[in-house]
DNA sequence: AGAAGGCATTACCCGCTAGTATATTTTTCG
DNA sequence: CGAAAAATATACTAGCGGGTAATGCCTTCT
């Protein structure tokens, strides 16, 4: 998470540093977290503009002022929540990328880890994705470089794969947008508490990824 | 559409039929048709909460009030919308299944018919599948019990296939559901005025649907 | 031409919410 | 302990947006 606008103002206390100044960040970092936490999933139930500060101060037994000193405002929380969901899955990619296999395996795995974080964090992208409209041009750009840079990567595994002999697919880079299609239905097929596990569904759309790519 | 809760009051007129009674009927819904359409565009942009009546209005060189002449609110709106884009997908398979062909025919063409409304309806769909969560409990029930029709129907024909030995699928039902998926990534990744024109778009989704199946 | 009534507009209200200035509590540390 | 400052709460403002009378215009038929 960029700090650059979304957090405001833990301000520094002016002159000498007296207590714990790492437990102080740990804590204020604890703080933003359970911020956004709850501001997820209030903005996943309601919409954002239904959502108002209020509610979520209510959800943190705390007030409306208490959330201005750790985020500048509204649109500040909505982008650090959008910002969550595709940082922690290039995040995924990466820690994947270091168990170095086959590439065949290194795509199943990359799919199926990020599969599990679409529906682990399951809000958070539900709310990018429905609410990006909100954000500023700046902080939406950013975050579309990221989600480009995720197809991206996806789209060279696969090129590995093809590479390798594995299989065939005709257009690697636009196969990878339709992957991201199917990872991204998760959020629309799986509800936490529904009939069918979060484990069954990211295996399921595995599968299905597998397939697009010609591997049954 | 049902005129159930939507429409609002051209309100009869109460005693005798004076002025082209058809003529009539035709303007109040020629007028319903394009403050859908404006509003589409504008919920489409800028999100159902934060565009205000007044901007429709405004793009529609009226005012607030000649609004509520034709529908009964903000919500009935949105509602309308919604129910536009899939209702009509629905009504294209119909369309689709009276030119019988072979099952695999079949699905194929359905699939190409389907993506092109997506395209073409872009902005509705993109709409309802983001502000779903505005409708009112009843409404939103309704249009859901469409969007399964629409995935019965697809999973039907897939099952067809099968019998008919053309593909093979594990699971039909599951995969419809996955093509429903890939479908409705179209309004993502198309964009009017892109790059990729919407046939071209439609052609990729409709062949990565048929890889999903098996099929290449 | 002129009444009648529907169609659209101007002008308004009410409720709500992001954001803020001020007060109060709690912590920190000499 | 007690003062300073940091953290949180209370109380308030300003402005906006959905919805609604009240009003005027313009068609339409006699």
């Amino acid at each position: 998470m960029t700090k650059s606008s979304t957090a405001a103002k833990p301000r520094q206390r002016s002159t000498a540093a007296p207590t714990g100044r790492e437990i102080r960040t740990g804590v204020v970092a604890f703080k933003q977290a359970r911020i956004l936490e709850e501001a997820a999933a209030l903005f996943f139930e309601k919409g954002y503009e239904a959502a108002t500060l209020e509610m979520l101060a209510d959800r943190l037994s705390a007030t409306k002022p208490f959330l201005y000193t750790y985020f500048k405002g509204k649109a500040a929380i909505l982008c650090a929540i959008c910002e969550l969901g595709v940082t922690e899955s290039l995040a995924a990619l990466d820690r994947i990328a270091e168990t170095e296999r086959t590439s065949i395996d290194l795509l199943k795995a990359s799919l199926r880890e990020v599969a599990k974080i679409i529906i682990d964090r399951n809000e958070y992208l539900v709310v990018y994705q429905r609410e990006m409209m909100n954000l500023d041009r700046t902080d939406a750009q950013r975050i579309l470089r990221l989600r480009h840079e995720f197809d991206l990567r996806i789209g060279k595994m696969i090129e590995d794969c093809v590479r390798d002999g594995y299989i065939t697919v005709p257009d690697a880079p636009a196969m990878s947008i339709w992957i991201g299609g199917l990872l991204s239905w998760i959020t629309y097929c799986y509800r936490p508490g529904s009939s069918r596990s979060g484990d069954a569904v990211a295996d399921q759309a595995m599968k299905a990824c597998l397939r697009l790519i010609g591997l049954d």
